[in-house]
DNA sequence: GGCATTTTTTACCATTTGGTAAATGTTTTT
DNA sequence: AAAAACATTTACCAAATGGTAAAAAATGCC
């Protein structure tokens, strides 16, 4: 929880009662590998703290490939925000990739912490451009980029989940196959 | 000017007075193709709203190659919202890529309104949200198609530009070199 | 521990894309 | 209008990546 604090704080001031009211909102929910925080064409019902594991936004290509479009792991907010704030149809999945822990907030109680903290608004927008730029300057090099520096920027980008996770997810993100990613790898090696 | 105003209602309301301060504020400027709205290395000076013309975001890479981050054309606003906010030295330039008119605001008449107008630091907040989740709609896409699909997608989301920007910006856009592109649109048409 | 399942690697060849260079086409300048 | 500069297309071959399949390795399950 205290994870969760210094995160936001660091987008605004609270006092310990706004914290406490916080808190006191909040649900520690558990999810298995491979289950869904939220599923395409649903409407998401958490935002989620990512306490322990690792989850991934992926969705089905009209090819019927899955692309993971992103990795969230410990220490960070993970939900869909667009389809959360405005309780829409998700249209990617958000999926457990390993087993994991969160904190979640409903959309009540988190519409209520809205209505009561002043200047909560403001400190998610801030919170919301934040991730949207980092997601953005990590996945702009992956473009233009061959697939060899790619693939270490992602190791530079995400250190720790290297290991963690299926090496099909990674070849998915980095937009080429999992045998062009394995041939990658022995290249380097 | 209206289509301005008009742009900026739609993340909140105004009234009379708070936009025509606004306007007091807006200032006309012109930009030959080629010239820099703002430069790698520079701290941004504006905030622009194309009323023509096209801009494009760029950078070298670390082989030198220039590459194209993204279009913006009229009817939109275009700036390094981060650098400009925390006036810090961009990474990258803002270019015109035709001729262009703009209407822009300086950093500290910005501030002002900033300080003038309740509820303009939220407004601003969701117009920066939404330009964002759009160019990370548009980017997605481009890392898991192949080369012809992401061609045909970036005729979709920019339709009229395509005849009006040269062909080795939209190749470094979507990833490939210009000779690729070209026998790609040899095999469409 | 051993079996079943999943994941990763490897191999092969087809296809796509990159890199170099030259030819053609277009725009800008004088 | 001619020359110069710039942009696009084409051609050729090399390199990278995709697709299919099978083997090897790792993981999960009973």
């Amino acid at each position: 929880m205290e994870a969760m604090i210094n995160l936001i704080l660091q987008f605004g001031d609270l006092n310990k009662q706004q914290i406490e009211f916080l808190l006191s909102k909040v649900e520690m929910l558990e999810f298995k590998k491979h289950e869904y925080l939220s599923e395409a064409g649903k409407i998401p019902r958490y935002v989620a703290f990512v306490v322990e594991g690792v989850f991934r936004f992926c969705y089905y290509n009209n090819k019927s490939e899955e692309i993971t479009n992103y990795f969230v792991d410990e220490g960070n907010f993970v939900v869909d925000n667009e389809k959360f704030e405005s309780q829409m149809a998700a249209s990617e999945y958000v999926q457990a990739v390993t087993d994991c822990k969160v904190l979640v907030f409903n959309k009540k109680d988190w519409d209520e912490i809205s209505n009561t903290i002043v200047g909560w608004e403001m400190m998610k927008a801030k919170m919301v451009k934040k991730c949207l730029t980092l997601a953005m300057e990590r996945r702009s090099p992956l473009i233009s980029e061959d697939a060899t520096t790619r693939y270490l920027s992602f190791i530079k980008a995400f250190p720790n989940l290297i290991n963690r996770i299926p090496l099909s997810y990674v070849a998915s993100y980095l937009g080429v196959t999992q045998q062009s990613l394995s041939r990658i790898r022995r290249s380097i090696h």
